[in-house]
RNA sequence: GCGCCCGUAGCUCAGCUGGAUAGAGCGACUGACUACGAAUCAGUAGGCCGGGAGUUCGAAUCUCUCCGGGCGCACCA
């Protein structure tokens, strides 16, 4: 709606300056004014213009709203401030569309989205948490964007065969002395006692967690001779992982798709939910790397360096750097290590060109790994080319189903400390000539989430006093120090279910618990979406489990306030805005004017703002915005109802009108949290 | 040393491609429930937008510089 009118007003602006000026403007910049009193859409183009004109930027802004004349939609324009051209809306025209908004013209958006990519040794922690939401919103944001919203495909990738995997083998071979036929009965008995009893701490990744710590610990500990040994332990490990077909490897298998399956199941209850699963294990053994290694030294983007402290390696120059003549790029990064094994921005690069199609003959192998409960299928890599014994090309998989995207856009959601490994992966793309897939692969960086030095000591952290000084202390895996996801939303959900239970004791024990997901989920999610990307989030659990003031669950209040209102007076949201749109314009363009409703308008007004802020989320890449635009409006919101109280209006006519308000409101808190990943609560 | 990010109210953060009196939440203090359920609302206090210089008609926003903090810069992933 408003987005629309902008574009009109824009395009009336272009046309105007073009015929009276002969000025060609690539855009006109349009914006909010400060207060509704001067109108709701402004542009400062006059006094950008003044310096070109050569005339007070006064001027030029009444000679162009003289010219501009009558635009659809529109009320007037007029001059104001030091030279601004304020417009001010057909408000009756403008409501009467809002309630039944015309479906605007998308493009279709072809993209590949990956996110979470968790190593598969551990639970998944607040760290992961936000990867998943932001990745998840990220391709909801682009599904409400695009026309064909099956064309935005969401992965997850897993470094099945990496050495966090490596580790907690390690852990189960040499410190537990585990046999594979042990480990697998672990797996088992983990799973039959954390479905028993509901408590993630029984699952296989808690198990991990605990276990990754302490090896990590271990490699650390001893004599000098003892920890060589223990990191010549790490790296036999890891070969014969990444070599496969070995009692080494079959661990690795049973801890990483084990551990898989409960991030599927932590995200699942955020719902967050996945397309397809490409390992690195087919990476490897469908030869992808070996494929991508050809083109790489065909295009040159490799060479073998001859001198230096890389001698003997594979090597790319880093992006932007002046390599002097004659002499060897010491800052060069290794792609191929002297002993011929392949370092992760290899097998990344290798990937990409996938993503890409790129790589002619290379394909994964599929099978669905999980279904969820809504019947979407998730997919995972296998290496089936057994089962066509006769007839496989060498080094492709056999597609049961899913394929690469075709992907017009290639979205990597990775915290900010990968942004080095990122750019090398781009610059790679772009030295092997694929300069427009370069531009379209996207690194969708974000800061990570660390803990505050309070909440580490709540946890039961020992904290360094160094430590206690700083603002916050990053979260670490390896040192088993964080918060892990399935812990916080139980505690975020036995939040909720107390404050349900104080207010919805007539409602039965699955609803209240239903209520309290819905809400706790709702929390979580809009905590991490609503700090803009580039800021670090110091964890906190005071601010994580607050459901009042700027909150998920403030959002879902006046989902539910709505809802009591329309179930009291036994209308539906749809009927009431049929009814209303029956209503006189000119009536509802009086229920619209006078200072007494001013905020009404406003309340409409932001409701119009929907495509609008989508489209300022995608062009930032910044979902943060969509998260304030649903609290302003539900704040709005709020303070419409105390204001104006619809069920004793006497005025027939204007509850008709009150009653549309509230129930363009839904729909549009509806819309927005849908977009975040939030329910609407029906009660609360 | 080089690169990226951050520095805005006591705390946590917004501030859209430079634009009209710098905003919100929390916390503090005042008020509003025989209720369209107060997980709400109204109000008050609280800011040389880290410092300095520059560009511009105009800077929290752009440039430079300094200060303070975080994170990268492996033959780890």
């Amino acid at each position: 709606m408003v987005l629309e009118l902008q574009k009109r007003l824009g395009g009336a602006i272009c046309a105007v300056l073009k015929q009276k000026y002969g000025l060609t403007v690539e855009s006109v910049p349009l914006e909010t004014p400060p207060d509704l009193r001067l109108g709701e859409i402004a542009t400062p183009i006059a006094l950008q213009l003044a310096r070109t004109l050569r005339k007070a930027p006064k001027v030029i802004a009444q000679e162009i709203v003289t010219a501009l004349g009558q635009v659809e939609g529109f009320a007037g324009f007029e001059v104001a401030g030091a030279g601004y051209i304020n417009a001010r809306l057909d408000r009756g025209a403008f409501v009467k569309d809002a309630a039944f908004p015309a479906r605007r013209q998308k493009p279709a958006i072809f993209a590949n989205v990956e996110h979470t990519s968790i190593n598969p040794n551990k639970a998944a922690h607040i760290g992961h948490l936000r990867n998943a939401v932001l990745g998840d919103t990220w391709a909801r944001l682009l599904k409400a964007e695009s026309s064909s919203p099956d064309t935005v495909i969401v992965q997850n990738y897993i470094d099945n065969t990496g050495v966090q995997v490596a580790d907690v083998v390690v852990g189960f071979l040499h410190l537990e002395k585990k046999t594979v036929a042990e480990v697998r009965q672990l797996v088992a008995d983990c799973e039959k006692r954390a479905e028993a009893s509901g408590r993630p701490a029984d699952a296989i990744d808690y198990y991990c967690w605990d276990l990754y710590a302490r090896t990590s610990q271990w490699y650390g500990e001893g004599t000098d001779k003892e920890k060589a040994a223990r990191k010549q332990l790490r790296l036999d490990t890891l070969h014969a992982i990444e070599h496969g077909g070995n009692e080494t490897a079959e661990i690795a298998d049973l801890i990483s798709t084990a551990v898989l399956k409960r991030h599927l199941e932590t995200m699942l209850r955020l719902g967050i939910e996945y397309d397809f699963l490409p390992r690195e294990s087919e990476i490897l053994h469908l030869k992808f790397w070996d494929a991508a290694f050809a083109k790489l030294k065909e295009s040159g983007v490799l060479y073998k360096e001859t001198q230096g402290k890389n001698a003997g390696c594979w090597v790319m120059t880093r992006p932007g750097a002046e390599t002097a003549e004659g002499e060897a790029d010491e800052d060069a990064k290794v792609i191929v290590r002297s002993n011929g094994t392949v370092t992760y921005v290899g097998k990344d690069i290798a990937y990409h060109l996938w993503k890409f199609h790129l790589l002619e003959g290379c394909e994964f192998g599929d099978e669905v790994f999980y279904t969820y409960p809504d019947g979407r299928q998730c997919y995972r890599s296998i290496d089936n080319r057994s089962v066509d014994a006769n007839g496989t090309p060498y080094g492709t998989g056999v597609p049961v189903h899913f394929k690469a995207s075709g992907a017009d856009y290639v979205f990597n959601v990775i915290d900010a400390r990968q942004s080095d490994a990122q750019a090398n992966v781009k610059e790679a793309l772009r030295g092997m000539g694929y300069v427009t897939q370069a531009d379209q692969l996207r690194h969708f960086t974000y800061e990570m989430v660390a803990l505050t030095p309070r909440c580490a000591e709540e946890l039961g952290y020992a904290i360094s006093d160094e430590d206690k000084e700083k603002p916050y202390i990053e979260v670490s895996g390896r040192k088993g120090f964080g918060v892990k996801a399935d812990d916080l939303i139980d505690k975020l959900i036995a939040a909720a279910r107390a404050e349900v239970d104080a207010r919805q004791a007539g409602r039965g024990e699955a609803e209240r618990q239903r209520i309290a997901a819905q809400i706790a989920i709702g929390a979580l999610r809009y905590f991490m979406l609503k700090v803009t990307r580039n800021s670090v989030i110091a964890f906190d659990f005071k601010d994580a489990l607050s459901f009042e003031g700027e909150t998920g669950p403030y959002i879902q209040y006046a989902v539910v306030r709505i809802r009591n209102i329309l179930r009291k007076c036994e209308a539906a949201a749809e009927a009431v805005l049929t009814e209303f749109s029956a209503l006189d314009k000119g009536c509802v363009a009086r229920f619209l004017s006078g200072s007494e409703n001013e905020d009404i308008w406003a309340l409409w007004l932001r409701a119009g703002r929907r495509s609008l802020v989508l489209e300022q989320c995608i062009a930032g890449s910044e979902p943060a915005f969509l998260a304030k635009h649903a609290f302003q409006l539900a704040q709005e919101f709020n303070n419409f109802y105390h204001r104006h109280h619809i069920l004793t209006e006497e005025d027939p006519e204007r509850k008709k009108f009150l009653l549309a308000t509230a129930a363009v409101v839904l729909r549009e808190l509806l819309i927005a949290l849908d977009w975040l990943g939030i329910e609407g609560p029906e009660a609360m």
